[in-house]
DNA sequence: ATGAAAGCGCTAACAT
DNA sequence: ATGTTAGCGCTTTCAT
């Protein structure tokens, strides 16, 4: 009967038969050989290895999966894989997953709804183990949600109200209150908010944190203090010709920016338009990205050990795919201020005094 | 007889059988049904469809690449995936990658030869139908090397010498030369270079167009004015404490740094000495980072396609994995300068006159 | 300690 | 147009 599969390229890679051919052994001593090897006699291991060796032999990786019903493979699901932001959550992901013996695959949403539901198939056809989720919600398509694919979810950064699987973020409200107070402390009472994405959840926490700590000195936002922006560099731009528009007696003395990259695209505009940070008016941003240790004046900012919530997420990941059930739902790791030259005080902190590293505070 | 695989969750995801039985039909017929549409009769087509629909059938993609001998995954290997020099040529490649129905496995390297082996086994193990490379070197282990896979192999970024895949990147030297002489046709005479790591083939090719665009004007580089460096935005911050140490006289007019980093972090610490920028001293990066457009003052910067790059990259990948012959083992982006503040003559561009636009310049 | 053989779920060659 | 069936390469149960 002639081949009723795809021809073979002349260069296949050596399958476990041919590895048992020439060790003269079966195909199950083989695979014991290399999965259980304290299983076999010395001399069958030696004689297996050395044909492992000489035939350059590789378990091919879908006919294990097939046969276990495992993948060794996690999702994880990014809005943009070019955000830094994520991509140093990423790392943390990757060490943690990869140390484990899992592979990522990376979605890229990317606004692209066709993209989810190709992802969503994806994990519906059980060809990952898991997914772990940086995007705020849980994918679907027209036909159906991830949710109901009864496969291993964990969410990060953005939480995900009234889900049951387990979230890793901060406690964003806490650290926007935080960051406030610090201006608060600084003797600012004039502090203006430069908001993101208005329904974002990030968005909102940080907004009441915001709120809370004016609240906390018996001070109301004022509403022309409350810049709505879109977690974006010209955002902050905007922003600051917004500010700049105003009356000079009637602008803030300090901003408080939902992200850093809106931070410093406001900080740069409104020094070009001669104001002085931290002289004439502080800036406090949100994320501790790398670069805001690196621009003019270095940024104040709430930093999130955003590695750290890459591991973390992934661990849970881990052992919810080992079978092991009630981890918990929420977990918020701690954020800390890092009190840099766009917030110091008149004076202080002049000239990268400390060589440009940040100093965690607390409280 | 006993079941001799591993016992199925309850909630087991429906499989082709399950489809068919409830179609009345075979599973041929539902497989052609799947894959093509046009083969079957209309009303075959409805009641597999419809049986799809309330079965919430997925295929097994685990089956489907075992019998294809094919994973539609891309292996793609990078040094550090926190890195936003890679994360945007990253969104090239996926977007690339996906429009053509690959999933992308991300490999990032970290220093880890140990994980470098083991994505090599995986590229035997031929769980991937194709292998880009970001990272300057073809991976390999102690036994064997990702050449002799017989795998479709990318290359890009950083080009490897000697090799027969397709490479894609730019013109690193002409882009460095263009560069320097922006410089020289600024009047600077006295321009110094800080490196990269000196061994890295993109340092060697930036070098190299330094060293030409000065020989072009009879001019020779001064050793105290090559400034060792490692592409981190620290190694600026040193290279401007050597440049500030050295006598006012003895100082250069201009710098060409062999990155953006590294350029940013110079221009932050030689202005907290006082000096001005580009009033005292010019100053050039390469890259083409996001953040060159938002630093005090914005960067003259060399801007890599990034992001096509990477696009390309995966176009030549998906070509060979379709069996294509014959692509070019290399081919040269076109790499523009960017104009900008840091490099302006005295007066001109000051305040961000454009807004912080790049204005892309040839020649 | 080792071997024989039954599938994992799917596709495609062959038969009808 | 549809059905039957032989594998894809591996793990694991059962038998020896």
């Amino acid at each position: 009967m002639t081949p009723r599969s795809p021809r073979r390229p002349p260069q296949a890679p050596a399958k476990i038969a041919d590895v048992a051919r020439l060790a003269e052994v079966s195909v199950a001593t083989v695979s014991r050989a290399l999965a259980n090897p304290e299983v076999v006699s010395e001399e069958t291991r030696r004689r297996v290895l050395e044909a492992v060796r000489t035939t350059g032999y590789t378990p091919n990786i879908a006919a294990r999966n097939l046969r276990a019903r495992t993948s060794k493979m996690v999702l994880v699901v990014v809005p943009d894989i070019a955000n830094s932001f994520f991509s140093e959550v990423l790392r943390g992901v990757e060490e943690r997953l990869s140390a484990a013996g899992y592979g990522l695959i990376i979605a890229n949403l990317g606004n692209s709804t066709e993209k989810e539901a190709r992802y969503v198939d994806l994990a519906f056809a059980r060809q990952v183990d898991g997914v772990l989720l940086l995007c705020g919600h849980v994918i679907g398509s027209q036909s159906r949600n991830l949710k109901h694919a009864n496969l291993p979810l964990v969410s990060i950064c953005e939480r995900i109200p009234g889900e049951s699987f387990p979230q890793v973020e901060i406690d964003n409200r806490a650290a926007a209150r935080q960051a406030v107070e610090h201006l608060l402390a600084r003797g600012h009472r004039r502090i203006a908010y430069l908001s993101g994405p208005r329904q974002n959840i990030l968005d909102v926490e940080r907004a009441a944190g915001y709120r809370e700590a004016l609240a906390g000195q018996a001070l109301a936002p004022r509403a022309d203090w409350l810049l709505e922006g879109d977690f974006s560099f010209s955002a902050g731009s905007r922003a600051a010709a917004r500010v700049m528009a105003m009356p000079e007696g009637e602008r803030p003395t300090a901003l408080f920016a939902a992200n850093d990259e809106m931070a410093i695209g406001f900080l740069k505009a409104v020094q070009e338009a001669g104001v002085r940070v931290p002289g004439d008016l502080a800036v406090v941003g949100f994320d501790g990205i790398a670069y805001a240790d690196f621009c003019q004046p270095t940024l104040t900012t709430v930093v999130q050990p955003r590695r750290e919530m890459g591991a973390r997420a992934a661990e849970f990941l881990c052992a919810m795919m080992a079978g092991e059930r009630d981890l918990p739902r929420l977990v918020q790791l701690e954020a800390h201020l890092a009190l840099r030259a766009s917030s110091a005080s008149q004076g202080a902190l002049m000239s990268g005094a400390g060589s440009g590293s940040s100093r965690p505070v607390r409280g």
